[in-house]
DNA sequence: TATTGACTTGGAGTTAGCTTCAGGTGATAA
DNA sequence: TTATCACCTGAAGCTAACTCCAAGTCAATA
């Protein structure tokens, strides 16, 4: 697949899937002799994976980390799974929050027309 | 309350707090004869408000607008609780999101060094 | 009264994460 | 073969949200 085609893919541009190449958040994808970036199916699923991490906020350090890792071989699969669960608790908390703002926000909500009449009727 | 105090009490910096007054974040706080500022309950809860709202993602853009409206008085109620209810999707939508990232994390995670071993094994 | 330390301002600097640009190369179609 | 794309690189530029700095002022203490 061409880059095109992957961005297309995946919603992101291609200029994003060079950047995250170049700072070695993906494994080098190969190329065409001509030089031209030609994306695997394995390629793809860096992509994938690398995007939904992104959308939950995992910082791109952490990615590079993990894609380091990776390059490392074997011997570093327990340092990454310790990376997975530092991530997946990351966002558990996370969603603990989102959860404990909408609470405060659904406590505002209820009966905020009446309740804020009142308080700028108080300020007069 | 000096500004030290609030930094302390929300966790956030003194700077910040003068950066979200500066850009219109937080109504204008109360000062002493010194011009030195004094923040008061109303203060507090607006700091209070804003980093639970930070916190959850919510742009600074988007509380700025907020409290611009709130500045204009009580015929902006509709459009702040208009304001309000688009967070409130944002958010839910947030955690949603961050759900099927942990589910895909999970399923990751289940048996992964097992998987992780074969699947090296297999690019000998 | 002098010192010390927290406070003030406007403006410049920083960080993460892209995004755009300039100048060039590869691939396809008339 | 020539035009027109999409693609390439390295480097500079951009945006959001702070963060820091310099130079000065206020307030409490010795």
């Amino acid at each position: 697949m061409t880059i095109a085609q992957v961005a297309k893919k995946y919603d992101l541009t291609a200029d994003t899937l060079r950047y995250y190449e170049r700072i070695g958040l993906l494994p080098e994808v190969t190329r065409t002799p001509g030089g031209i970036r030609d994306y695997s199916e394995s390629d793809c699923n860096w992509v994938s994976y690398i995007k939904c991490m992104r959308s939950a906020g995992v910082s791109v350090e952490t990615l590079v980390e993990y894609v380091a890792l990776f390059r490392q071989g074997k011997q570093t699969i327990p340092a990454r799974k310790k990376l997975l669960l530092e991530q997946r608790a990351q966002i558990v908390a996370k969603i603990e929050e989102l959860n404990g703002v909408l609470a405060r926000l659904d406590w505002k909500l209820d009966g905020y027309e009446e309740r804020m009449l009142k308080c700028e009727e108080n300020l007069k």
